[in-house]
RNA sequence: GGAGAGGUGGCAGAGUGGUCGAAUGCGGCGGUCUUGAAAACCGUUGACGGGUUAAACCGUCCGGGGGUUCGAAUCCCUCCCUCUCCGCCA
């Protein structure tokens, strides 16, 4: 959620910068909304404030054995009043409410235009794209060869996007996530946690999933507001909502590996094929919840961390800035990870990396303290690192052999209980 | 699933219709004392919103929502959560 005082004092500004997001601010509807809200306010407070007064009053009046009945006959129509005003006040606020809360955040000004993919930037490539001197095949024929892929028995068990993993890839698979977690901890000074993977509305309308995005998103049948997490960002920034943390504690970074669920509505017929857009997936997650002073130089670093991985694993990538039409809902700048994919022969995403600064903070009551300040607003990030269907895809496809068999990572060797390569009789 | 107890400020914990945003203790901050620190003592210390150049000032908040009342932390309804015991169980 944007800063309404903002929206206030400069709403020429916001709505200029929301369109490089190709958002149009609706002026004249918030500004209807913002005067009304103002003079309904004031009114309101001070019926309440005459309530009070008169409330005590009669109080002493009576205290003092004196008859009140004149003084609540005119308090009756004072509570008439106020009652009316309350309401009125209170369907108006839930509008503003509403209606910011559908307002995206603002694009950093590094961000750049354009309303597609296409206007990404691409800021440095990492390795030189795999050259293989046979014709490349994809994953899904890759794992399917080694029959340790299987996506009509995932499709027989649930539907389509679902995936059954065997023996080794299984392994490999789990592999990954476990070498992640390690690294992240270890190496990057990340702190690991578990958490639900079923949330509530009121963590997903702080991360900003909520309103604006319930298709997306499986709905758990209960009798409470429940949701499959479509991310592990969900649970692991909302530990934070309605907290106010110490500053000696920042900056909080967690990893937290988790499934994701996704309903995946809208992109019907985009990505049908293979591993790469499943309704359940794992991914390892970065989050960090840090000083507003800060954001910008945890976002480069975050986005390293992400990096690390990949060139741990010895998979070249592309590291693109996002234009604005491209950039998420709540993000104000995000970097995305693109890993080489010979099949494809193209880069595909594997990681996004953004800056959210008080957006989502603002929407959780996420705040930090010091010993003399006033509680203020965090500033959250968070970051694949990585999401490990995509890794597993592009260690099939850029580690083959000619002959259909995988050589494992070096990194990941250890991992693999010594195994070195992927074969069909695994 | 059954029975019971409870949710109050950063924490602990009092408060059962008015002068209660809320005693007290701890913690935090400022000070006295001290070469410094500790202890002791004194003072101070909630959040959010409106308003103002800034203040003054005003409003809201005692788990959430609704109700009764001139007036609600306190009474009623409802939902959520926590704890204890029993049952079941990975």
């Amino acid at each position: 959620m944007l800063d309404p005082k903002l929206l206030r004092s400069d709403l020429e500004n916001v709505s200029k910068d929301l369109q490089r997001k190709g958002f149009e601010l609706d002026h004249a509807l918030f500004s209807s909304l913002e005067e009304q809200r103002k003079t309904l306010q004031v009114e309101t407070q001070e019926l309440q404030s005459v309530r009070n007064q008169r409330s005590k009053e009669i109080g002493a009046a009576k205290g003092r054995g004196e008859d009140i009945s004149p003084l609540k006959a005119e308090m009756d129509e004072l509570a008439q009043t106020l009652k009316e005003k309350g309401q009125q006040l209170n369907e108006l606020q839930t509008r503003l409410q509403e209606w910011l809360m559908g307002i995206p955040n603002i694009p950093h000004e590094s961000v750049p235009p354009g309303k597609s993919e296409e206007d990404n930037r691409v800021e440095r490539t990492w390795g030189d794209p795999t050259q293989l001197d046979f014709e490349p095949k994809d994953h899904v024929e890759l794992g399917e060869g080694l029959q340790q892929i299987d996506f009509e028995t995932g499709a027989k068990i649930t539907g389509s996007r679902f995936v059954v993993l065997h023996s080794n890839i299984a392994r490999l698979h789990r592999a990954l996530i476990q070498f992640m977690l390690d690294m992240h901890t270890k190496a990057h000074g990340y702190t690991e946690v578990y958490v639900p993977f079923i949330v509530n509305s009121d963590s997903l309308h702080g991360t900003g999933q909520l309103p604006k995005f319930k298709e997306d998103l499986f709905r758990v049948e209960t009798d409470n507001e429940y949701y499959l997490i479509p991310t592990a960002e969900v649970p692991v920034t909302n530990i934070w909502r309605n907290e106010i943390v110490n500053i000696e504690k920042l900056p909080i970074k967690y990893v937290c590996h988790t499934p994701c669920f996704r309903s995946e509505a809208g992109s019907y017929g985009k990505d049908t094929r293979g591993l790469i857009r499943q309704h359940q997936f794992e991914k390892v997650e970065l989050v960090q919840l840090v000083h507003p002073d800060n954001s910008w130089q945890a976002l480069e670093e975050l986005t390293g961390h992400a990096e690390a991985v990949l060139q741990t694993l010895e998979l070249p990538y592309r590291l693109v800035t996002l234009c604005g039409g491209d950039l998420g809902f709540s993000a104000a700048k995000t970097y995305d990870l693109e890993v080489w994919l010979p099949a494809q022969n193209c880069y595909r995403e594997i990681s996004s990396c953004s800056n959210f600064l008080d957006f989502q903070a603002r929407r959780m009551k996420a705040r930090w303290k010091d010993k003399e300040s006033k509680p203020r607003l965090l500033h959250t990030l968070n970051g694949s690192g990585l999401a490990v269907g995509r890794t597993l895809v592009a260690i099939l496809e850029n580690y083959q052999n000619e002959d259909g068999t995988i050589r494992i990572p070096k990194a990941l060797v250890s991992y693999m209980g010594g195994v070195i390569e992927l074969k069909s009789a695994d």
